[in-house]
DNA sequence: CTGAAAGCGCTTACAG
DNA sequence: CTGAAAGCGCTTACAG
C-alpha cells in the first residue's frame, strides 16, 4: 500500500498539502497541484478508507442494511442505489441481515430481529457512514430503528413513522387501480381477486385501489369474490378453484402477485379454461415467471431500479440539506400488457 | 460512541488492559477481566472497526467482490458465504461491481473491467480484509487479478489458474452426464442438444458430459443434432424449430439452461407437441421459471448456497493454515425430476 | 500557499 | 499481571 507519506516524499511537499489536494481544497497552487496529481496517478495511490474514516467527519460512504438479498426485489433495488451513489462519488457498504433465509416468515418484532437491526446500525455508526438506507424485503411498518441513531436515514420499500426518516414506496393503490381499469376495459365486469396475506400493507392498499376503480365505473363491490391468499402459488391454485366453483360466470381474476397467478393458471389449465380467452388473469410484480407462463401474464412491473435510485437521491439530499424535510416518495408501477387479459372489441 | 478510553476510566484499568480483555488475551487476572467484562456489557460497547482495522493485522473481515448481484446465481451464493462466515465469527463486506448492469455482455478483459477489479482489490487491501472471495456471475477463466495481491483469495463459481488461488465450481460434466442418462432411460434414443454460447466453459463441459453418457450407452455422437444457443429463450425457440424441421424423430431435447428450455416449450406448443408426452425436454439451472412452466421442467439444480458455504470454508482454511494448498472444489448438481421427461415403461 | 503537529480509537511490543 | 508509549494513515485547525 502506498501512503500519503510516500506521496509526500516523492513529490517534495508535505503530507498536509497532498491531503488537501486529494480532497479538492482550493488553497494549493496550480503548479503544485498538477505535479502532485501526476504522481498520484502514476503510483495508482488509493486512500486508506479506514484511516480516513477514523479521522474525518465524512466518509463519503452510505451503509445499506438489507433484510435479505435473496428477496426477489432486493438485488435490483440495491443496483439502483449503487448506480446513483457511484455516479455521485459515494461508496457503498452492504450488510445483509438474511432474515428470510434464517427465519422464514414472521420474524418482525422478535427480540432476535431487534438485536440484529441494532447491531447493524451500531456497526455503520462505528464506520461513520454518512447515511444509511434500510432496504426492506416487503412493505411493512418499520418501527424498530433505535431513536438514538442520528445518522441520516432513508427507508426503502417499506414505511416508517420514525421522525425525520423519509421512505420510498410503490404506489400500490394506484397500481391496483390501473390494473382493475385495464381488466374492466370498457364494460362492466365481474372481477374476482386473490389478495395477499390479510394485514399485509400491499394487500390493503391494492384492495383500496381495486375498490376505487370499481366505484369509478359504478360497479358494486362484492365481497364474495374476494379471496385471501398467502402469496404462494398453491394459494393461487386453491382460491381459483374455490372462486370458479362458487361463481358461474367470472370475467376476470386479479391476483395480487405473479406466483398466485401462476397457481391460478395451473387450476385453469386443469379445468380446461384458457387465460386470455375464457377468462382474464392479471398478476403483480412482473417477476421472471410472468413472461414464461403460457400465455404470458399481464402484470404490474415494480420499478425496482428506480426505487433504488430515488432512495439514493433522497439520502444524498438529506445529507446535503439543512432543513432535512425530505418527502416520502410513492413510485408509480407500470402495467405490462401481455396476453392473459381478454381485449374488448 | 463509547470508546476504550471511557471503558478504561470507568473500570480503573488502563486502555491496554481493556484491549487485551476484548481480544481474549490470557495475560489478565480473572478478577480484572470479570469486572471489565461487566462494564463492557453494561455500556453496550462496540469496538470501532475502523480504528482496529487501521492498527491490527487481522480484521476478522472477509471481502466479497461480486460481478453483479442481479445475476440469478449471486444472491444465494452470497447468502451461503455469509451464513458460514457469520457462524465462524467473521464479518463480511461486499463490493458489487455491477458488470452486467453496466455493460451487458462481453466485458471480460476490457480495460474498464480490469480497472474495476483492480480498484475493488485495492479497496479491500486498504481495509485490511483477512481474505477475499471473488463471486463470479458465470463460469469463466479469471486471470486479471493483480499478482501483487497477497491476501488469501478464493474464486467462487469460476476458474482460475492463478497461483495459490483455489476455486469452487460446479461439476458441469457430471451434471450433464446425469441428465443425459436420465433422458436416455433404459433405451437408446436420439437426444438433441441446445448448448450455450460456443466458447463458454459451461457449454464445453456439459457437452463433454453428454458425450460420455452417450458413449457409456454405446450411442454414436451425432453432431447434426447439436445446436449452439446463446442462453436466451429466443435461441431456445429458434433452435428447437430448426431441430424439429431437420429431424423427423427426436426423442429428447436437452437445453443447457432453463431459459432456452422455456423458448423450446414455446415452439413445441405452437407445433402442437407436448413436452413430457411427445418429446422429452430437460433444462439446466432450476430457476424459478422451471417449476412454473407447463408441464413443470425437469432440470439440474445448482446448489448455490452450498457453493457459497464451501467458498467460505475454503477461505477460512486458507487464512488459518500454513501450507495454503487448498483444493479446488467441484460441487455436484442435483437432478430435479419433474414432468417434462417421458418415462420408459 | 505550505507545513508541523495533534489526534481519531485502537493494538502491540516492551518495561516494570 | 498491568500500563505508558508508539504508531497505523489520514484530516484539520493553526501558524507562518
Amino acid at each position: 500500500m502506498i501512503t500519503l507519506k510516500e506521496l509526500s516524499q516523492k513529490s517534495g511537499v508535505s503530507i498536509a498539502t497532498v491531503s488537501n489536494i486529494l480532497n479538492g481544497k482550493s488553497n494549493v497552487s496550480d503548479e503544485t497541484r498538477k505535479r502532485v496529481l501526476e504522481i498520484i496517478k502514476e503510483t495508482g495511490y488509493k486512500p486508506n478508507f479506514m484511516a480516513r474514516g477514523l479521522r474525518a467527519s465524512s466518509t463519503k460512504t452510505i451503509g445499506l442494511i438489507v433484510d435479505d438479498i435473496t428477496e426477489f426485489s432486493s438485488p435490483q433495488i440495491i443496483n439502483g442505489i449503487m448506480s446513483k451513489l457511484e455516479e455521485k462519488g459515494y461508496r457503498t457498504i452492504l450488510e445483509n441481515l438474511r432474515f428470510y433465509t434464517k427465519w422464514g416468515h414472521g420474524w418482525e418484532n422478535t427480540e432476535d430481529y431487534k438485536k440484529a437491526i441494532d447491531s447493524a446500525f451500531q456497526e455503520f455508526i462505528a464506520i461513520k457512514t454518512d447515511g444509511i438506507i434500510y432496504v426492506s424485503g416487503h412493505a411493512r411498518e418499520i418501527s424498530d430503528i433505535p431513536q438514538k441513531v442520528q445518522i441520516p436515514l432513508v427507508v426503502c420499500y417499506a414505511f416508517t413513522e420514525r421522525e425525520n426518516t423519509p421512505f420510498i414506496m410503490i404506489d400500490d393503490e394506484d397500481a391496483a387501480f390501473q390494473m382493475t381499469e385495464h381488466l374492466l376495459g370498457n364494460r362492466k365486469k365481474k372481477i374476482a381477486v386473490i389478495t395477499g396475506t390479510e394485514s399485509n400493507i400491499h394487500t390493503i392498499k391494492r384492495l383500496q385501489g381495486y375498490k376505487k376503480a370499481l366505484q369509478a365505473h359504478g360497479i358494486e363491490y362484492d365481497e364474495s369474490i374476494i379471496k385471501t391468499g398467502d402469496w404462494s402459488d398453491n394459494s393461487g391454485y386453491e382460491n381459483c378453484r374455490i372462486l370458479l366453483k362458487e361463481n358461474e360466470k367470472l370475467s376476470a381474476l386479479f391476483c395480487f402477485n405473479d406466483m398466485m397467478a401462476a397457481g391460478a393458471y395451473r387450476y385453469l389449465n386443469e379445468a380446461g379454461l384458457i387465460p386470455g380467452k375464457d377468462i382474464s388473469v392479471a398478476g403483480f410484480d412482473n417477476r421472471d415467471i410472468a413472461a414464461f407462463l403460457n400465455p404470458p401474464l399481464t402484470t404490474m412491473e415494480i420499478p425496482l431500479f428506480l426505487i433504488g435510485e430515488n432512495a439514493a437521491q433522497t439520502i444524498l439530499d438529506k445529507i446535503n440539506s439543512k432543513n432535512g424535510n425530505e418527502q416520502n416518495l410513492y413510485i408509480q408501477c407500470k402495467l405490462i400488457d401481455r396476453n392473459s387479459v381478454i381485449k374488448d372489441k
